[in-house]
DNA sequence: AATAAGGGCAACCGCTGCCAA
DNA sequence: GTTGGCAGCGGTTGCCCTTAT
């Protein structure tokens, strides 16, 4: 009954890959191809187990990697994944071409966790922390960390990002419609209001998606966000050199590239601003 | 300069669903 | 219909590096 066994366990060798396994598991990958994980050590003249070899390739190796912290961006979009999908990493990864659903998922408990409880917000339920006073035993809202000194924008959108997606604005609020059913995704009626959304959680990409063209940026000198245009405020975009709309796969904004290119944003300033 | 503490990240562990035998 | 391996996933661990004392 049954398949034969992956892998013999006690010849297997485990902890950090070494470079000669690496260049081993490349060059075989890339000359014949990913098929079954059970088979790549031995023809590949490995002592790993064909799970270890599978997520080595996906965590490290592939090509298509993009190595480095995440940008604000990409952070942004991560927090708002994480609040629709809860913890399903791969389902997060998904959406950021070149991530690793454990590089999220460690950058969201290292790094995004803590912002979060830092801003007041549970990173868990994404919604206010409560705090109990110890006087009065009233539960309140907590107050963001006084040591913020910068505004808290809606909900918990991090000021430094700029393509983050409105929460408040949005047809559904982070938690109560997180649903464990992946149906709930996919029900069009969920986002229909909202073309990057629709955009980010469709199986297929729109037709044509209308981006924001004014979004809030942090002006220093009022020391509060306000509403900057597409063509002010792109430099943000220019700084990451490597992260661009293609990245994420959304072909569907060449579409609007073109559209900027013809000059149409001059009639849609401000239309639709989904931050 | 030495040591401890903390943070970040790669890799492993264990569970689940799917599917071959 | 049942069994058990595989692939995929999320949780956890442990090592290494950096920072603080």
């Amino acid at each position: 009954m049954g398949r034969q066994p992956c892998c013999d366990k006690a010849g297997v060798k485990k902890g950090p890959w070494t470079a000669e396994e690496d260049n081993k598991l490349i060059n075989f990958i890339l000359t014949k191809g990913q098929c079954c994980w059970r088979a790549v050590p031995k023809l590949a003249g490995l002592r790993r187990c064909g799970k270890s070899c599978r997520l080595r390739w996906t965590n490290y190796l592939r090509p298509d990697l993009k190595r480095g912290l995440l940008t604000p961006a990409e952070e942004q979009l991560v927090i708002d994944l994480h609040a629709r999908l809860g913890n399903r990493w791969s389902k997060i990864a998904a959406r950021l071409p070149g991530r690793t659903d454990n590089e999220i998922k460690n950058h969201w408990n290292t790094h995004i966790k803590k912002k979060l409880l830092k801003m007041g917000i549970d990173p868990v339920t994404h919604e206010p922390l409560l705090v109990q006073h110890p006087n009065t035993n009233q539960t309140t809202n907590s107050p963001s960390n006084e040591s913020d000194n910068f505004p808290k924008p809606a909900k918990h959108q991090f000021p430094e990002a700029t393509s983050a997606i409105n929460l408040d604005e949005n047809p559904f609020s982070p938690r109560e419609n997180c649903s464990s059913d992946e149906s709930v995704l996919h029900d069009n009626s969920l986002y229909e209001n909202d073309p990057l959304i629709a955009c980010l959680f469709g199986d297929d990409p729109p037709d044509q998606v209308v981006v924001p063209l004014q979004f809030p940026c942090f002006d220093e000198e009022v020391n509060n966000f306000c509403l900057q245009t597409w063509d002010d405020s792109c430099s943000w975009l220019l700084d990451c050199q490597d992260f661009g709309v293609h990245d994420f796969g959304f072909d569907c904004f060449s579409d609007v590239e073109n559209d900027k290119a013809l000059g149409m944003h001059g009639g849609n300033e401000g239309k639709s601003i989904i931050l």
